[in-house]
This record gives C-alpha cells, sequence and structure tokens, in this order.
DNA sequence: ACAGTTTCCCGTAAATGC
DNA sequence: TGCATTTACGGGAAACTG
C-alpha cells in the first residue's frame, strides 16, 4: 500500500454553508514527516474574487475528539501560511496549492478523563481551510473541511490504518462524517466487508474475489455464528484476518499481479476443499492457493496423484516473497521436480485445475524461455539454473485441517501439526527413517 | 562499510602549543543529518580546572581550504552550544560530550578562481574545540583539532570516501596533517596499497589477503608499467579498481565470512592461472574465485574434468548477493549437480583446491544439514530445496582471458565475450542447436 | 517489563544542481 | 545535456515512553 500523498480538498465553502462536496467519504493517510500537498480550490468559479482571499490551512480546527478523547494527538504544520486564491490556468477556477507541506506531532496529548482510549490509526483529524473575505464592506467567514485523516509516524502503521480506512469507508456511505467512529466502532455485516475485501484485489490485482473464495473467507472470518456481522476489534486486532489478508496483497502485488489477473490463482481454498476438488481429477491435476498460517503472504500448489488404485493429494511447503524474488512461480511451477532414492525425477505438475495443460495457462509467464535455454554457456561461463526439487512424497496426503479465525492460534496451530506429523510417522514409519535426501544424487563419474 | 558515528577527540590542547594528539592519524567519515556525538577529553589530568573551561565546537574554524579551493563546502551544526568541561566519573579526567550533533550545509560555497577542484569525498574538513580559560588575572585561549573529516550526504558516498581515507591514511603515516592532499594527490607504492588492501579483508573477514592473491591484484592493478606506483585517478575512479574491490569485501562481509576467513576461497586468481592450476589435479577439484567483472562483487567456482584424454575446465556463472541471499554457497557446491541429456545427473564438485574433500571442507556450513534432510514433510507439506542445475557442458573451458585494470572497460570487456561466444559456436555448433534443456527432466509417470 | 509508537538510518530511487 | 551531489522515503530495527 502506497501512501496517499496528494491530498486534495475540492471545496471551500461559504461559512455557515456547507454546501457541496460532492467528495467521495474516504478517509485519507498522512505520514509524519513526510512531505504532501494540498490544492483548495473554490467551487464557486468566479474570477472574479481573485486576490481576494487569503486561505489558511489549520490542523484539526474545532474538532471535538481533540478535547474529548484520552490521548488524542495533537498535531501542527511545518509553517504558518496564507496563500491568496489564483486563477488556475486549465479551466478558470480559483485555486491555491499548499506544496511542501508536513506534519509534525505537537507535545501534550489529551489527558482527558474520558474512558474512550483509541490506537493512533483509529484517531480521525481533519484539515481545515479557512479565508476571510472582505469586500465592500462586507465581511464573512469561509471554511472548508477535508476529509478525514489518519496521521501515522512509520510505514509499520500503514497496514492498521489501512483497516481504518476501510471499515470507515463502508460505514461512511450510510452515516454523516463521525469522528468518533472508532470510539465505538459499529461492525460490518459480511456482505459489506466482502465487496471491500474484493475491491482491494480488484485495486491490486486488476480482479476482485469471486464467489467461491468469499465463501471461503467467510468460513474463516465469520465461520457460522448466528449473524453474518463482523466486529472491528477480531477485524483488526493482531491474530485478525486483515494481517493475513494484507500479507497476501502485499504478495500478490509484488510477484503474482499477471497470474492474479488472469484468474490462475485459486488462492482462497481450504484444505479440504482442495482435497475434494482435485481427487477428482486426473494425475497431475494442481490449483494454487494461498497459505493460511504464514502472516507475511506465501502460496503453495497442491497437487493429486492417482496410483495403483490410491489417490494422493500433496502441497508444497509455501513459497514466500524473498523466494520468488529469486524465481517467479511459473518458473517453479515448470521446473518443479519429485525426486524418488531411485534417482528418477520428473515433475508432477501438469494441468492446472481444471484440466488446463500447464503450459497453455502459465507458459507465457515462464522466464526461463526455450531461447535462453539454448546458451548453455554465456561470456564464458557454464550457465544454471535453480531447480525446485522435493524427494518424493508416497505418503498420503496430510488430513484436512480446517484453521477457523475465529478460535485460531499460532501457537494452537503448531501443536496440531506436531500431532499430524506424529501420526503420519506412525501410519508411515518407513518415510521417517534417516534419508540421505541431501546426498542421493548419483555423484558425478561415480 | 557502516559510517563512522563516533568522533572522539582526545586532545584539548593550549593555545599555541600544539603538543601531544598521539591520535592515529586517520580521517573520519560524518555523513549530513545523521547524529554524531563528540567527546573533549582534557588530557592534562587536572580537576582544578572543573568548572572554568568552557568548550565549543567549531567548523573548519581557520581552515586555509575553505577559502581557496574552488566549491569547497561549508557547514555548520545544528546548535551553537557550549559546554563545561566536567570530571569524567571513572578516571577523574576532564570531559565535555556534545550529544544529539549533527551537521548541516552551509549554503554559498567558496568560487575562488583557484583552479583546483576537489569531488566532494576529497574534502578534508576539521573541527576544532575553542576554550577560553580566565583565571586570576591570566587568560588563555585553547585549541583543539579533531582528525580530518570527510563529510557526506548520502551512503552511496561512502565507497568513495572510504578510498580517500585509505589513501589519506595511508600517506600521512610519513607526511604531517595535510587538508589539501587531494588536490595533488601522492601515489602509492603497491608496497603500501597491498597492505591497505589486505586490512580491509582482516577487517572485514578475519583474514588479510596472501602473496598469491597480492600478486594477482598487483597483476591487475600496477601491471607491467616501469614503477611500482598506483595513481589515485586510477585507483579511485568509476572504473578503478576500488569499486571492484569494495563490493568484494561487501559480498565477503554479507554472504562469505565464514569462508574466508578459514581461507577456503582462493578469490583472487586469474582464469589463466586457474586453468594451469586445475588441470594439474584429479577431477572434480574445484576453486573459488571472485568474478572480475561483477562491480557488485560476485563469486565464482571452477572445476576440471579428465575424460577421454582431455582435459576441460569451467566455469559456473558467478553467484551475486541477492542470489546467496537465497541460498548459501556451500550449500550451492553440495547440491550442484550437471544435468546431460541423457538425464544423469551428479555433482562435480569434490575437492576443494588443492585436494580436500569438499565435506571436509565445507562441510561444517552445510545449511541442508543431513538431519532436516530427513524430514520429507514438514506441517503437512512437502519440503524442497533449490538444486542449481547446468545443462553438461562438453565444449572445453573458454580460453582464458586476462583483465588488466590499466586498460579495462565494461564495453570492451562485453565484446570479447561476444567473440568468444562465437568463437566457441563455430567451435562446437553441436552444442548451440535448438536445446530442451529446461524440459529435459522425464516428464513425471510419462 | 512491555506493547504501542516513534525515531533512526541504510540503501535505493528520484530530484536537483552545475 | 550529462554527471555529481543531494534529497526523499520505504522498510527494518532500535529507541523511546508512558
Amino acid at each position: 500500500l502506497s501512501l496517499l500523498r496528494k491530498l486534495v480538498a475540492n471545496a471551500l465553502v461559504v461559512a455557515k454553508q456547507p454546501a457541496m462536496s460532492s467528495l467521495q467519504q474516504r478517509p485519507l493517510m498522512l505520514k509524519t514527516r513526510v512531505r504532501f500537498s494540498v490544492t483548495v480550490r473554490f467551487l464557486a468559479n468566479l474570477p472574479v474574487f481573485k486576490d481576494l482571499l487569503k486561505v489558511k490551512p489549520v490542523f484539526d480546527k474545532d474538532v471535538q475528539e481533540a478535547k474529548t478523547i484520552k490521548g488524542f494527538r495533537h498535531f501542527e504544520f511545518n509553517r504558518e501560511e496564507c496563500k491568496v486564491l489564483d486563477v488556475d490556468t486549465p479551466d478558470g477556477g480559483l485555486v491555491a496549492e499548499f506544496g511542501h507541506m508536513f506534519l509534525k506531532e505537537k507535545r501534550g496529548r489529551y489527558k482527558g478523563s474520558s474512558e474512550t482510549r483509541l490506537g493512533v490509526t483509529e484517531e480521525l483529524h481533519i484539515i481545515k481551510f479557512v479565508a476571510e473575505f472582505k469586500h465592500a464592506g462586507l465581511e464573512c467567514n469561509l471554511e472548508a473541511s477535508s476529509l478525514p485523516v489518519i496521521v501515522i509516524s512509520s510505514t509499520n502503521q500503514v497496514l492498521s490504518a489501512w483497516a481504518s480506512v476501510m471499515w470507515y469507508n463502508t460505514l461512511s456511505t450510510s452515516e454523516p462524517r463521525n469522528l468518533s467512529l472508532f470510539a465505538d466502532p459499529p461492525p460490518l455485516t459480511w456482505q459489506q466487508l466482502s465487496q471491500v475485501l474484493s475491491w482491494q484485489f480488484l485495486s491490486v490485482g486488476k480482479r476482485g474475489l469471486d464467489e467461491d473464495q468469499l465463501a471461503m473467507l467467510r468460513d474463516k472470518i465469520v465461520g457460522d455464528g448466528p449473524d453474518d456481522l463482523v466486529h472491528w476489534s477480531k477485524f483488526s486486532k493482531n491474530e485478525g484476518a486483515w494481517i493475513w489478508i494484507d500479507g497476501i496483497l502485499d504478495l500478490v502485488k509484488k510477484h503474482l499481479v499477471d497470474l492474479w489477473r488472469d484468474g490462475c490463482i485459486m488462492g482462497f481454498v481450504s484444505r479440504k476443499r482442495t482435497l475434494t476438488l482435485l481427487q477428482e481429477k486426473q494425475t497431475g491435476t494442481f490449483l494454487l492457493r494461498f497459505s493460511e498460517t504464514n502472516k507475511d503472504g506465501a502460496i503453495t500448489f497442491s497437487w493429486v496423484e492417482h496410483t495403483n488404485g490410491e489417490t494422493h493429494v500433496h502441497a508444497v511447503q509455501p513459497y514466500t516473497k524473498p523466494e520468488l524474488s529469486g524465481m517467479c512461480l511459473p518458473d517453479i511451477i515448470n521446473l518443479y521436480s519429485l525426486k524418488a532414492e531411485t534417482n528418477v525425477t520428473g515433475n508432477p505438475l501438469r494441468y492446472l485445475y481444471p484440466d488446463i495443460h500447464k503450459d497453455t495457462a502459465l507458459g507465457r509467464y515462464y522466464k526461463n524461455s526455450p531461447l535462453s535455454a539454448t546458451q548453455k554457456i554465456i561470456d564464458g561461463y557454464v550457465k544454471r539454473t535453480n531447480i525446485p526439487v522435493s524427494t518424493f512424497p508416497t505418503p498420503p496426503p496430510s488430513p484436512p485441517r480446517e484453521i477457523p479465525f475465529t478460535d485460531m492460534d499460532m501457537d494452537m496451530d503448531t501443536e496440531i501439526s506436531m500431532d499430524l506429523d506424529q501420526l503420519l510417522q506412525e501410519l508411515y514409519p518407513d518415510f521417517f527413517g534417516p534419508g540421505t535426501s541431501s546426498q542421493s544424487f548419483a555423484d558425478y563419474s561415480s
């Protein structure tokens, strides 16, 4: 999520007449000590007022919350500055642009006795633009308000600030501006939240979430509670859904935009459903799904194998962002190999679910193109590629496990995994003996 | 290279008596807008003076160069501040510590008519500490000078600043302090430079450079000129030796400290010498050498192969820092495999030059330990490793080429490589036909 | 002691200046 | 215009602070 650095106040409103402002009701995000610019536009397009209107930005003017919410932070601009509204060249309106502005915190937070206490990314601030208008004995005050602003001091707060943005935006389509929204934040219906989440993927990856993906998310986030409501604290808290989804959004943005846009990634599918879907398909059918445990975004592929009348579904250890920096997912899929002790190697991945040949689905994304593959020597050096290899997993697939957010906890999750490993060891002791996988390639010329 | 952030002025000298200062003659590096601290210590250990000495740091006081060298930058401290010398708790000396200081550039460079023009990392500045001493009618001025200071504004200048530091330090062991050193910088003898370079490796990797390594560097840097002198402009310029060596230092620091410290890396060996050394050894003998073309530090391995009475020496495409972040060099060596069309795979690397088995030399650094390799499934996921693979390079090794810095130029170098490829293609057309290296693994279950 | 919050600063990219 | 130098700021980590 890149920071919004351009704050545009579209309206300068005549005092006491809060007309206009057909603004989208979205809060903005500003980082202290980072430059931004604001443009104020006088919507009444009257060049007559030229040179008569002096505008000045004021932070949190008349904001009640600043004096009632305990610990509410105070900020100020780097400089006190007035600007005269001038004619905008293209369309002739009156504008003033404040450039090179930044925000710094003023010492002395409000230490009221109020019981409400907000996290910094739950504080909603306002930038007001005030202007005096004096002409021919007439005198009146003009005021225009920016959208609500969330002020952060570090990029590590973008995550939770963005959660606030989404929550506020969704609720503000129905309610009027409420800067105390997070003092007692209303829940969202799943219908509302799912739409917002889908938009995030649309915005980052040019494709929203489909019914199946949303259904999986609904199971994880809402569970089978009595109602369809998602509560703010549950959504935004450390182990909540948002941190996980945001990690995936970032993963998509950095490494999977094309694949996601073209619908190659099923992504949000439970293990259980993966099993159900794949076991009916032919050997070599695989699908891509996001890790449900990795908080930083990770993706794995699962594939099905029918041998000797048995059906196995396997899933590879999820790939993380640093790993995908080394090799893109299509190449990984293209090169992935299984290795048995007998040294027979092969790629178990053949058809992207439901039945599209992997080269048809992903061929256009391969970086290791056949062309460059013909060059075995470059600049006198022997070329090389990394081949992702697993040792042949003949044990059956792990039993599916569901991890609803409602009760999710990393420690518990780890324990489940341990039990699972133990179970596997009991069922298939042969596969857990002392192995030699890292040495079992035939030694060269031996 | 991490920035030196602690500037310690050990001496406060009575005016006109530049005694003491058994300081190492090393310039320091300071970055504008980055905090540092200075401690001034009054070496005459007399607590009698307590509360009588007020010290104040002044930047470039009385520095002639600031007024004679064209474009010389001016700086000032973030605040004017005097401090009273106080008793230092442990040893009873008089000290004042200036913390939270930083430097910012003052507008208005000196635009003298002098013909000398220095790069910013060639400017040598001074911080002086001045004190007035008044007692019983007596009055005198005390002054102490810091070591020379190189002021940079970005970490991208550390590279060339460090070159200046080395040059200055080497020359200052014989000459007195000379802030105009780089106006007409004297050359260093190879003897001097080689010692400095060896120190860099000692400092970064706990092991200096041996005779063979220095001989190779001498060939590259001095060539076979009439004398042993290395000139500043040649050393520090963009295509000079330092940028290349610094890239290697950084590579060692980030990914190869252990290997370097234990002497596993021959590193500075020419291609020609690599050929000579390896062709006498048994098949599977390899050595590690740094890339001579990659400016950001890269390492490759060369190995020898005797088959059918022919001897071939091959070198793998060099590994860069980002690649080594994904897998450490010992693991790469341990897992490296050659692949022929017949699907026979194997690791051609067996003995670290001269004849140490690779597991003996590198085994302790393997991250993919046999223990973890026994686990084929983790948390229900199939484990995986990346195996670095090359397609069998049957053509003979590339003809050795020497790249002396004296005439080195990247463009030319690239052309040489192109010619080399063309040559290889003419000699061994079979190996440049349409290949299938990325698909030639047997397809799973086909 | 600790968690939420801010500062610090490297390293890269972009902007600026000459 | 190109190169030298500075600024900008994301991101990770340390420092702060109640």
